[in-house]
DNA sequence: TATTTAAATAGGAACTATTCTTATTTAAGG
DNA sequence: CCTTAAATAAGAATAGTTCCTATTTAAATA
């Protein structure tokens, strides 16, 4: 995992400190643990893994233990301070469905459903986005509780990390 | 895990004829057990987990291994037949970014490199779509072959089963 | 500033999803 | 029918993640 600069050091010290008071506001306590994760992430491009951040710390922290990593990241996702990418679920899920569609993803369920927008192929992508590589899927996918879990409250949570 | 048809049976069994075929063209085996998995894809709505999968057919086939049915979903995947959801990556990743942006993710190394879609904003979604639960991120995710990918060939690929 | 205490952490065990290994079975071509 | 490379079953091994418990610590209060 590259540790490539996304910000100079004055950004990111400022964004820590935001953090910081954020955390606050959360009724999260500030440790040091939790700011040095929070800094890990902003200095590292490409969405790090659990690992990642875990070794790049290890150098700070000597005994820091992974559990705290997950536990951490977990807390800042149930706190809205970050996102989760890519694996809501923790099983893999498959498709038989070859056609365009796309999907509507519980974040407390996991439960994924499928939607179709037709118009949605003509919109054209960003170059940008084009030059990234060679591309061979383009969908949409959004983020939501579904109505059964707005029905059945917020007891339906998966329990993991508080 | 619903066994809920999505079709009915005579449409079921056309697909895994012609799914039969396919796999003829691919030269791939056309075992019971990959019927079997293909057919218990087609059956349940929502897509399946392995566990899904695994636990529908041993009623029919009772001393299936589970780990024929992680080989042979990754290798109807890896032949285009069918799609992985949601988990392309094992591992779970953050992002402390909280701004609209997407995702390019490198079905080989399994790379995620954002890019920003600003009119993506403004088009709205079906209303298929906006009734499948309170929406909370709508975004793009992008597959394919990253540049570096690319130049490195064929053998960049993550070595799973076959 | 010192004291208190609920919350956070470290360390390691436990759990779960996935992959690997090897002996056995089988699809499909001859 | 035979043959053989490919596919499978069974269970061991691995890797990612979570749980358990004793210890430490942030931050509220005296």
């Amino acid at each position: 995992m590259k540790r490539a600069k996304k910000q100079n050091r004055s950004d990111i010290e400022e964004r820590v400190q935001e953090f910081s008071r954020l955390c606050r506001k959360n009724d999260l306590r500030v440790t040091n643990q939790r700011l040095e994760i929070f800094r890990a992430l902003l200095e590292t491009v490409g969405h790090p893994t659990v690992e990642d951040v875990f070794h790049q710390i290890r150098t700070i922290l000597p005994n820091l233990s992974i559990d705290t990593v997950y536990r951490t990241l977990t807390l800042f996702e149930n706190h809205g301070l970050i996102t989760r990418v890519q694996c809501l679920s923790d099983k893999g899920r498959f498709d038989p469905n070859l056609e365009n569609h796309h999907h509507f993803i519980c974040v407390r369920c996991k439960k994924i459903e499928d939607f179709y927008w037709p118009e949605f192929t003509d919109y054209s992508i960003p170059d940008e986005a084009m030059k990234l590589g060679m591309i061979q899927m383009k969908k949409v996918e959004l983020r939501g509780i579904c109505n059964e879990c707005r029905r059945k409250g917020r007891n339906a949570h998966q329990k993991k990390h508080s």
